[in-house]
Formats: structure tokens, sequence, C-alpha cells
DNA sequence: ACGATTTCTATACCGGGTACACATTTTGCG
DNA sequence: CGCAAAATGTGTACCCGGTATAGAAATCGT
């Protein structure tokens, strides 16, 4: 990530970071929907405006990497090796992403919390359906194109929808056990054993199109 | 359903029929987000509150009867033949459901504004969303008793997230179809094929349990 | 150094939703 | 019947997220 040599996107960036900060610590110390835009921007010391300038909605302010989960599925179909399947190929994918200790699937008691704060808020909840939605789509789009068919093939889609019910499951079963047990090594492998399940499950619909 | 004796719970029933009434007409007219609940309140010829004091949300008045729908999973798996798998059993009650023209899968000009008004407002897709979480609940819960399991086990979990976004996708695709080429008769075949597909998946995904 | 662009900010507003208080209606019961 | 209790309808006032708009201040290119 370069440093911009720009002083106006630099500042720009700079209240940008002061906003997410102070949301994030007051998100964490009195829950999502217990804190206000104008408390927020009262702790970052800008105007109410200038909160909603940088974030479109106060859920952004929550999730902010949502985009990276798209580059990573997408780039991973993109250099996918073409012996193996769209599917077997995500199924390794997350096998990496869990073996790599990629945020979301760190199991360590702080990134839990964070997890915990979006399992405890309907809004939050909500937002992170519309993102696993969004998802879908972006998984889609990139099956369609990896077999050469439309966009809005409905093989596509229906694979991508079953992949991503997969990884939800798996995700909040994970993370289910984690705050349980308290035990990281058995949270990613009750997480992978699902993954496979599903992935299997998909593989076996898919059977006879590109993407198995 | 029994009319009831009580004059208290008829009247009751029957501005909430007004309610509801006056604010379909208003969002097939106008779309969702262009209807207020003033508006709604004010069609209905009763107070601001007296709307919010039968619709938590606005939102459930447009999607109404979706407690039907958990009625008929769960209905459909109490009294499933013991010779049917579970999985095997909801892919057959989708088919007699198509066939039976129930409401949603009627692929009528008339049942189709309706969805096509969902579709188009954010806010419905949103709840759509959560709607289908928590009939992904119910399934999970159907299933597990069903098989003598805990209520929250995995294997439920997974099978019930893999059957709704096999159905969401069926459904949507199958409403694509129908808006685009208005046979009803395509819409529904569509509709079971991927049905089947996503159904035979979930089965491969749940071998060895006894879901499948 | 100056005009154009961008960022920040205040003000005013909209709409969904809640809290609360109060009137009215209905019901159950002595 | 008559009356207390419970439930329903409704007005008022409020909270909060989000938008529109317009102006002030900082930054940039030349």
């Amino acid at each position: 990530m370069p440093m911009p040599t720009d002083r106006r996107t630099r500042k720009r960036l700079a209240t940008r970071r002061t906003i997410s900060f102070a949301a994030d610590r007051l998100f964490r110390e009195r829950g999502f929907d217990n804190v206000t835009v104008d408390e927020i921007a009262a702790a970052a010391d800008v105007g109410r405006m200038t909160v909603f300038n940088h974030f479109a909605r106060k859920e952004d302010m929550f999730f902010d990497r949502d985009e990276e989960g798209r580059d990573i599925l997408r780039n991973a179909l993109r250099q996918r090796d073409p012996a193996v399947s769209p599917v077997e190929t995500l199924r390794r994918l997350a096998h990496r992403l869990v073996a790599e200790r990629v945020p979301f699937l760190r199991f360590t008691d702080a990134s839990q919390d964070f997890i915990q704060t979006a399992e405890d808020s309907e809004t939050l909840k909500a937002r992170a359906r519309a993102i696993r939605d969004e998802l879908a789509a972006v998984v889609t789009a990139a099956l369609a194109e990896d077999a050469g068919r439309e966009a809005d093939d409905p093989d596509a889609r229906l694979a991508a929808g079953l992949l991503l019910a997969t990884w939800t499951v798996a995700f909040l079963e994970a993370h289910r056990i984690f705050r349980q047990a308290r035990d990281g090594e058995k949270a990613k492998a009750a997480l992978l054993a699902l993954v496979d399940k599903g992935s299997h499950g998909v593989a076996a619909a898919m059977a006879g199109t590109p993407y198995a």
C-alpha cells in the first residue's frame, strides 16, 4: 500500500482512519447499536457530515475491508490451475486461508470479539447478509467467466449460492465452537470439515457442468 | 381458519385487514419505498400508532404470510414417510407445491408483480434475506428433531443452509425467466430442475448422516 | 499568487421506529 | 346490571440514521 504523495488524499485518509478508530473503539465498548453517529463524530472530533462523507452507512465503519474478500475469491478463480476444478480450487483456498491465519479466520480472543459484536447486532447481521449476497454475485460472475458462459448462468448461480451457504455455516459453526471451547484448532478443524462436506455436495450438484 | 367469536379480536382483525389492504394497494401503485407509514395510516383511516400496533415493521405489511412457509416445512418433515429421506422429502415437497400452484409459485402476472415489487426495494430484499435466515433455522431444527440430534447439529445447519440456498436460487431464476419469457411452464421447469440439482448436491453432502 | 477543485461543516429536513400517557371499548364477574 | 380490569386506538414528543444543500476552508495546478 504506497503512501500517497498527495497531501489532500493523505489528510483525507487520516481523518478516515481517525473516524474508523473512534468508531471501532466505541463499538467494542458499548455494542454497535448503542453508539450513535453523533457520538462517533464527537469522539473523532469531526462534524457529523464528515462521517457520512467517508462512510455511506454506519455499518460501513464496522465492515470496512469487505472488498478484500471479493478480490481474494476473484483472483483465486482467475489464477486457478486448469487441472483443478473451480469448486475444488475454492475448497483448497479455504484450507489455505485457514492455514495462513487470515483476518476473520484467526480464532483469537481479539478477532472473536469482533465477530461477537457483529452477532449481537441485528443491524450488523443484516449487513453481513447483504455482503454475502454481493459475494455470491462475485462468485457467480467469476465462475461463469471462467467457464465461458453468460454472466447470469443459472448453474453458476446455484454453485455460488451453495458455496456461500457452506462457508457461512462453516464460519458461524467454528465461531460457536471457539466461543464455547476457546480452542482455535478445534474450531478450525470443524470449519474445514464443514467446508469439505459442503464442497463435496456442490461438486455433486454441479456434475456435468464446467464448475465441478 | 375459524371466525373468532370474540368481538374484540374480530374488530382487531378487521382494522388489521384494512391497514394491510391499504398498504398493499399503495405499495403496488408506487413501490414500497415511495410510500410512507403516514400515508398508509391516512389511507386506512387510522392513527399512525395504530399501524405500528399491528405491524412492528413497515416490511411486515408486505411480507404478511411468512409464517405459512415455516409451518409447511415443519409439517412436511414431521409427517414424512420414514422410507423417504428428509432431503428427498423436501425435494418432493417442492414439486408438489409447484404442481399445486401455491402462492409465490403461481407464475401469473399478478403474483409476479408482487415479487417484482419486492425485488425493486432494497429494504424488502433485506427483509427477505432475514426471513430466509429464519426459515433456515426452522429447517435446521426440524431436521435435527427428525434425526434425534441436538437442535444445533452442525450437519443439520449445513443441510438447511444448502437447501435454502437452492430454493432461493431456483425461485429467483424462475422469476427471472417468467419476467423475460412470460411462460409459466418454462419457469416452473427451470425451478424444478435447479431444485433437483441442488437437492442432489445436498444429499451428496449429507452422505453418512441421517438427513440424506 | 490566484482560480478551480475538493474536503469539511452547519443547518434543515425526511422517515421509520419507540416511549409514554390517555381515552375508549370490550370483557369477565360479582 | 354495573363496574373494575384488560386490551385497543391514538396523539405527542422524541431518537436516530440518512439526505440535500449551500457555504467555509484547505489544497492544488499553473
